[in-house]
DNA sequence: TTATAAACTTAGTCCCGTCTAATTTCGCTC
DNA sequence: GAGCGAAATTAGACGGGACTAAGTTTATAA
């Protein structure tokens, strides 16, 4: 059996990972966790002896065969819950996180799988991340661009946002940004600013490009590439 | 902030003094809690310094006024879950208690409320127990009659029966008895065997007399008083 | 009223997951 | 290739929750 705090290591390692493919930094992780490195140095030791990661000293860890599964499955467990909440129990996009990120270590897999199936095994969770199925296959990432690699004039459709920040979910939500939306990229400044107008309003939204970069989006038309 | 483990105390405390309306000992709570005495006596500690229980050594613990609702807080959301993991996600009458065993800590009460309302806010969960109102309000104990203090030709509406040995429920359902069902009590022996017909089938369902005390039941005819 | 068994508590240990302080290693620059 | 700052690790401690072994207290019975 493997605690609460162990699957948010191997969680936690995964999207690390997933981002550069390389092993993870213990101040990487540390950072991520919100604890201090010895901390993780500890526990990525005890990881190790169980087989879940590939530890080498001084250099950071990778998820091992035994571990992604693992990862993979609280994360289809997160996923679905988020999707449930929203769908089934009225929770607001902004409010599933905190509580998916506690249920999800604790729902069997028996209630991940009955859940799916009440949703009709949807592939993608509230925002626009890929839900693991049961058997643990994970679609293949979506485009990677996101809107701070757009031009001025290009036409995109928002593919995923973050899912852990409320305000910021708020924020895109009360401006109709959400995944599956068209937004047309109508400015972009020297000093990290991305302004869009949502499909065919008017109104402008404007985004620092910290947080442009971390939406994905697909490109439909314009003079990008 | 409060442990899972001292929630479970906690709820354990509720149940035990509940039953006897009296201090509870620590060697009960021990074998309630599946751990040594000592550990008890440390918790109880812990406890009582919190504020939770009135903890008088050699004597045992009761729940204060700040303990009570802990407990009912987590029976309802115990409950609740129960409730809707029968009605809602398929699972059987025997399946559900160690699912909501673990969530019944983790779920928000948003989430209890939320699945409440989806129920249209249920009066008992599957195996006849009331369910708290959000303020926390527990229906009146029942009858307090169990299939062991009937007499022979009595018919009794089944009120509830316990929900934490998964065999007992599945031999229940098997032989059509749940909360609600109507039986006859055909025979009671010396060594401590009672047997029932439920409803109008002719059937006949022997339990030992030790279940048939785990079991409530309201008189409906027949010769007791 | 005292002896004794059962119940309870205290003492001390262990593992988990965290921390701070101290040390070691890495990797880069000169 | 020597020195230096950053990053990582080791050392040691702590609170949570459990355990065993060793004392106390209580209650019961003679």
């Amino acid at each position: 059996m493997l605690s609460a705090i162990m699957e948010d290591y191997l969680k936690a390692i995964y999207y690390l990972q997933g981002e550069t493919d390389e092993r993870v930094r213990t101040s990487t992780l540390a950072e991520h966790m919100g604890v201090e490195q010895p901390s993780v140095t500890s526990m990525v030791k005890k990881l190790a002896k169980r087989d879940f990661v590939h530890y080498e000293p001084y250099k950071g860890v990778v998820l091992t065969d035994t571990g992604i599964p693992v990862a993979l499955e609280i994360i289809r467990h997160h996923r679905l819950l988020e999707r449930y909440l929203t769908e089934r129990l009225e929770y607001d996009w902004a409010e599933v996180h905190d509580e998916a990120d506690r249920l999800e270590h604790h729902i069997s897999n028996q209630f991940a799988d009955r859940i799916a199936e009440q949703l009709g095994n949807p592939a993608v969770d509230p925002h626009g991340d890929p839900i693991p199925t049961a058997d643990l296959d994970v679609s293949p990432p979506q485009s990677g661009e996101t809107l701070a690699d757009q031009q001025v004039g290009d036409k995109v459709r928002i593919e995923r946002v973050p899912d852990n920040d409320p305000d910021l979910l708020r924020y895109l939500s009360e401006h109709g940004i959400t995944p599956t939306t068209v937004v047309e990229i109508v400015e972009t400044t020297s000093f990290g600013m991305v302004t869009l107008d949502p499909d065919g309003t008017d109104e402008r939204v404007a985004l620092p490009e910290e947080v442009a970069r971390s939406i994905t989006a697909q490109t439909l038309t314009g003079a990008s590439n």
